[in-house]
DNA sequence: AGAGTTTGCTAAATCGTTTTATTAGTTACA
DNA sequence: TGTAACTAATAAAACGATTTAGCAAACTCT
């Protein structure tokens, strides 16, 4: 086979110099008074021979690599594919390439990560950012590169943000329960200081708060392995079950952890239990009932991560600015016969 | 901020060559008989000061990138995610970054995104190939590039394969449905010639031969857009649901744009119909009832393939061999309660 | 003591680009 | 007519590593 061409082949075979094939090829013929006549000649044979310049040697010149660092929690986790695959395809559109990985929210993991990028000379950062990588973050962007940060905030990070509201959307949520006359309303989420999961666990409380109603909470830690996840929960729902008449899941993961118990302890939705969860997965509505949940925006979010990141990339310089953009949250409500309930019916007899 | 340290600055602070340095760092110092006592003065100064070197200069020397290129056809669809997730860890402990994207078995698209990866100096490729993409695949592979494809084998490519027995899988849920009593079995997939589907097809109707059954089968066009995907088999659903008892889905997305219609359509499982589909979702067990699926070795699969790939990356010239890899299914049978099928107790009697 | 071998290290070429500085010729202008 | 300005192109340095080829000193052997 064939060796690829150079632009020292190029030049040579049109004998000119590769100063000016480059100049040429970067489109900089005009600005570099670059005959109209060679122009042509130039870019006719360039594309007869199908010459592809190296992308490690301009990158190795020029400092950039047209990749993009997409850190998420975990790939395999629908919401973040999802989120992935609408990024993707913006950023291949700009000619941006993705790398990415699973943070799986451990820091430690996350700091080789962002090592790793930055040896590989990623231009931009995407990061669902863990706790306690404040640092890592802040000295990438005291570097000159562009971080977009999404899905929570952490503290003293002077980065762009693409959140949604987390506090209203479970106070929301948490409303739409009581206003349909339940009362003893658990919250079941990952134990963490994330900002996202402290806001969505607040909103339940101001709720409640103003109906006068006592929290139940459930934290568990988190674990790759479900099974570890769903001991606690499986212990606190056979303890309290009883206690209990609606149950707001924090995040996707340990609702479809919830949901798997409802089945294994028999408990049917919404009939012994209402239930609403952070993350629209698009097979909750496929339940008999629905399962209803809190749907975030998807689109949106991977829309105004990307546009900001590639905004700043095409602007180096003249946007120093950080914003943070909030989404609202849509609650598609689908447990139709929550009136079937059959604890909550003997409350309202 | 600091400018990052170069080999050349590490040479000059030791007054010592920048070639003894490489060597050292790239573990050649026994074999260059460089003095212990230079290498560990080194080692400790590299460590001390952080060096970290430039990985587009190494590549662009030696020609390896150490990025493997992973293509499937949606990283948004559940199989692949799972997939991705599990080949990004081995990739990473074994020094390999990931450049992902989504071919959207879009032929014309995966021949642009396998040029760029060329580009790129992908060291490997992984893909679940599209139809028609021979060509550049056997053009990678005279390259020199290792390639392992999965999920779907291509004809006249002599490449590296995993696979599942897709014949026998869908022979067998279909055997299972007949052995249940089902009589009239429909077959609902993606129009295509892929070979895993032609043979999913295959064995569907395998087994209905030997049981004197005629198949039933809607075949209909591939769409990212669910909707038109549903329109089609709508109007098959309605005109024919009454003579079909039970229907085996090809692809897990179509599984679930025919769940979706039967809850439009109130199509009861397994009272009016029964269901298999292919792949399995981790929340089709927490339908109710559950449904059944064919599941695919995700773990398997993966493991295979990066085993696989990482095999010819570290003996590029001993193992020219290809292998097919092919790995058994599992049926989940979960539809508890199949006796409920009330045409089927009418049959019964 | 001279030839050969081993040890310990290095200069320079190379990978394929981009970019800076420069040259040589032509035109404009006062 | 002499100089400034413009045109059209190029040579060479740089990016940061790896690798080839080779050199000088020390050691071994007859």
């Amino acid at each position: 086979m064939k060796k690829k061409l150079s632009i020292v082949d190029i030049a040579n075979s049109l004998n000119v110099s590769k100063t000016t094939i480059s100049f040429i090829l970067n489109g900089r013929a005009k600005e570099k008074r670059i005959g109209a006549e060679l122009v042509e000649r130039v870019l006719k044979f360039v594309d007869e021979v199908g010459y592809k310049p190296n992308h490690l040697a301009k990158s190795l010149r020029t400092g950039k690599s047209n990749i993009i660092g997409l850190m998420v929690e975990d790939i395999a986790n629908p919401f973040f594919a999802n989120i992935a695959r609408l990024i993707e395809d913006r950023a291949y559109n700009n000619g941006y390439k993705i790398i990415y990985c699973s943070t799986d929210n451990n820091t430690e993991k996350t700091k080789d990560l962002i090592e790793m990028y930055r040896d590989r000379h990623v231009d931009g950062y995407i990061i669902a950012p863990p706790e306690g990588i404040e640092d890592e973050i802040n000295s990438l962007i005291k570097a000159g590169f562009p971080v977009v940060l999404f899905d929570r905030n952490i503290e003293n990070v002077n980065a762009d943000y693409v959140i949604v509201d987390n506090l209203f959307s479970t106070y929301n949520a948490t409303k739409h329960l009581i206003s349909q006359g339940y009362k003893n309303i658990a919250y079941i989420s990952f134990l963490s200081s994330q900002a996202q999961l402290t806001q969505r666990m607040q909103g339940y409380k101001n709720a409640l708060k103003e109906h006068n109603l006592k929290p139940i909470v459930k934290e568990v830690l988190f674990n790759h392995n479900n099974d570890i996840i769903m001991d606690p929960i499986r212990t606190f729902l056979n303890k309290r079950k009883g206690d209990i008449d609606a149950i707001l899941f924090g995040t996707n993961h340990i609702g479809v952890c919830g949901l798997r118990l409802f089945k294994e302890l028999g408990i049917k939705v919404p009939e012994d239990i209402a239930v609403v969860s952070f993350d629209d997965y698009e097979v909750f509505q496929l339940f008999t009932p629905p399962i209803s949940a809190i749907a975030q925006p998807i689109v949106q979010i991977a829309d105004n991560v990307i546009t900001t990141l590639l905004n700043k990339l095409n602007l180096p310089f003249k946007d120093k600015s950080v914003k943070t953009i909030i989404l609202s949250t849509e609650l598609n409500i689908r447990s139709s016969s929550a009136s079937t309930n059959k604890k909550l019916k003997k409350l309202l007899v």
